[in-house]
DNA sequence: GTCTATATTTGGATAGAC
DNA sequence: GTCTATCCAAATATAGAC
């Protein structure tokens, strides 16, 4: 016997990595099914092993999980914080938060949508840890638009509504983003930067800014470590 | 034996409607563990029945989950049809419509979180189904945008793409809200409504339009069955 | 590390009495 | 219309050999 069986999943730091065929396993079928509609037999079948395998790799399904939602909520993390760090003004930065999450968001659907959809799946005291996390990435945002709103760059009346609803809009490109569209990435992008500034009431010298007009990084930019 | 055990839900129209103990039940539990996360005895047990009575009412639980979906969907779609027939300009068109998704989001939690995040767990007959008619809300949405835009009144470059964004920042309103915060419903909804009509960019004789000089209606106005 | 084989619990759904 | 009792398939996880 390896662990107990629920609700027992160490909560400290990071979990063991898995094995990357069965990480991707995982990806793809709680993507398309759901974490509680994936069987165990399913995973090791995509991986190519045999249950007992997976079980080398891990301790329980859940451990699958949480590792999918710890490489999306870490590196946007670390993205949002480089962004503050080397980006000043609260509109640049807002326009660098949106252009980096909805490419991130793009270019990672699987385990995006999977850390979207399934936190409700953990049992509660991880539930708790990722929740901090997805908080802490959440905080970022809204402090920017707070910012902004500070300083007359915004003009929103609650602060704190606008971040949830711009951050659940962004959120949404995993959810019906194909890479078939006639937008570049890129684009597809900038748009939302300038849906998000339009929505914020972006404004310097009387005149409304554009995503296009602060010249803004590539999103790319830096080390983002995909699941 | 009654029905065929898998994918042969009925797709024409309505299903039987499930005792309302046995709807809300679902409603609960769907919303919170998920509906592969929720078991038969489970359902039974918070609706104060045994399975066996479950199986009296419905033939399948995907029936249960099918019911809960068309409750949301066809009074969404009856109310934006209602607004289009009532409602004339593009900017009043879309407050009107965000006000009501909002309150109706707001004052339906659970069964539209249910509606939201479970369609993945619909056999692919019936999911057809389902996606189809939340197509035909969207729709709705897409061209109310698409009129705006070609008459001026809004300024995107994208409708389609502001069209799913927008919706999807007002359907997180389920995900989120909760009765105790400072606003009223009512100042809710207007807050979203003049959010959406600054990402559009909305303007009639070069100044902006903003939700609380349109005066629209209660958006509770009509029949708002819920589930 | 990976296998075969299996323990054990829970899943959805039914039979048949009342 | 609701019950008790149950069928059978599928679930997660393990044991123990190689």
């Amino acid at each position: 016997m390896r662990a107990r069986r629920s609700e027992t999943v160490r909560v400290t730091g990071r979990v063991r990595p898995a094995d990357g065929r069965i990480r991707d396993a995982c990806v793809r079928l709680f993507a398309q099914k759901g974490f509680q509609g994936t069987g165990i037999r399913e995973i090791a079948a995509e991986a190519g092993v045999t249950t007992a395998a997976l079980y080398h790799y891990v301790d329980t399904k859940e451990e699958l999980l949480l590792d999918i939602m710890y490489g999306v909520l870490d590196p946007l993390t670390a993205a949002a914080r480089r962004i503050v760090k080397e980006v000043d003004r609260p509109e640049a930065r807002l326009s660098a938060l949106v252009e980096h999450h909805v490419w991130f968001h793009a270019t990672n659907q699987l385990p995006t949508v999977v850390t979207d959809s399934e936190i409700r799946s953990l049992g509660s005291e991880v539930r708790a840890d990722v929740i901090a996390r997805r908080d802490v990435y959440e905080a970022i945002w809204r402090s920017v638009v707070a910012d902004g709103v500070a300083d007359g760059t915004f003009r929103v009346a609650d602060p704190r509504i606008a971040a949830i609803a711009m951050l659940q809009m962004c959120t949404g490109v995993a959810h019906w983003y194909r890479p078939t569209g006639p937008l570049t990435l890129l684009q597809l992008s900038r748009r939302y930067a300038d849906l998000v500034l339009s929505m914020v009431r972006a404004a310097r010298g009387g005149l409304p800014v554009r995503a296009d007009t602060l010249g803004s990084p590539s999103p790319a930019r830096g080390i983002d470590a995909h699941v």
